[in-house]
DNA sequence: AATAATAATGAGAACCATTATCAAAAGGAG
DNA sequence: CTCCTTTTGATAATGGTTCTCATTATTATT
């Protein structure tokens, strides 16, 4: 995810590239999981100091209406913020529903997008659905939890 | 879902069974989809006149934690119940990203279950991570918000 | 059946992530 | 530089969910 793209992305749409923008662009591409808008918050405040939390929202809203970020919800009450990394960057979670745990995964990716392909074909459809994104997460217990809930 | 089963599963746990929890059940078990708090205790109402919301919100909690219920989280910032109905009634869901519609779908669950039991020994070996549950969303716009979106 | 012990409930306050408001600041066009 | 539009920060408002606590219902004990 480098700079060319994205800017060309912003102008088209007569949005501006702000310094406030590009910082927190800037932050999603280092820290590259699932970070929650307070999280994006305080990192961008390192680089932008007086920076608020609604341009945080604002800027994160936008940037998942482009395209360029996903947004998922987790079920802990905050959403999670990712760069969008195109087919190379592809992975779900896994959700330790005791301590909220995230663990990235990337395994079984070719089996997967077969199967996802055939499933998103039939569905679109058959319910005249556009589909444009899939989400395959696994909840459960991790290492540490299993012993403390049990 | 019948009686039976899940009372046993109550008085094991030295669970109460009281009306508002079995209206709660009951409400659960005729809608069968993807129901939001506010859902239910509109439901319930009709039954339990008097009963809170807050009751409403322990019960669905209760049952969650003992597994009789799923709670999703499609990202419009509440959450949604559903019985767990085992592998008979198992499904996923289409989200459409404008309207918020759901719907549910239950194609390809053959090849699906064998996809995710393999991605779950996998993961559940590399990440000693107790595997409970899955879930395979699809977002994009459902026929009537293509072209008002486009 | 009466009483004590415990669990469940309703009402409303509190919480907290997110959104809306609005006046001020920054950026671009001419 | 001036006008016009977009962006921004501070803060209030919103809304789903959780917490508190006094009251009520249920179960266990005598």
């Amino acid at each position: 995810m480098h700079g060319p793209r994205w800017r060309n992305n912003f102008e088209e749409r007569g949005y501006r590239i702000t310094a406030s923008r590009s910082a927190i662009l800037d932050v999603l591409s280092k820290k590259r999981c699932h970070l929650t808008a307070e999280d994006v918050f305080f990192e961008v405040r390192k680089i932008q100091k007086g920076i608020g939390i609604a341009t945080v929202y604002r800027t994160l809203d936008l940037l998942v209406q482009m395209g360029l970020v996903c947004k998922f919800d987790f079920g802990d009450g905050r959403a999670r913020y990712e760069l969008a990394s195109g087919e190379k960057g592809h992975h779900h979670h896994l959700i330790c529903r005791n301590c909220g745990r995230i663990i990235n995964y990337d395994d079984f990716l070719t089996e997967e997008t077969g199967l996802v392909k055939k499933i998103e074909k039939e569905l679109s459809q058959k319910h005249s659905f556009e589909i444009d994104a899939h989400q395959l997460d696994f909840y459960g217990l991790c290492k540490d939890c299993q012993k403390e809930v049990k």
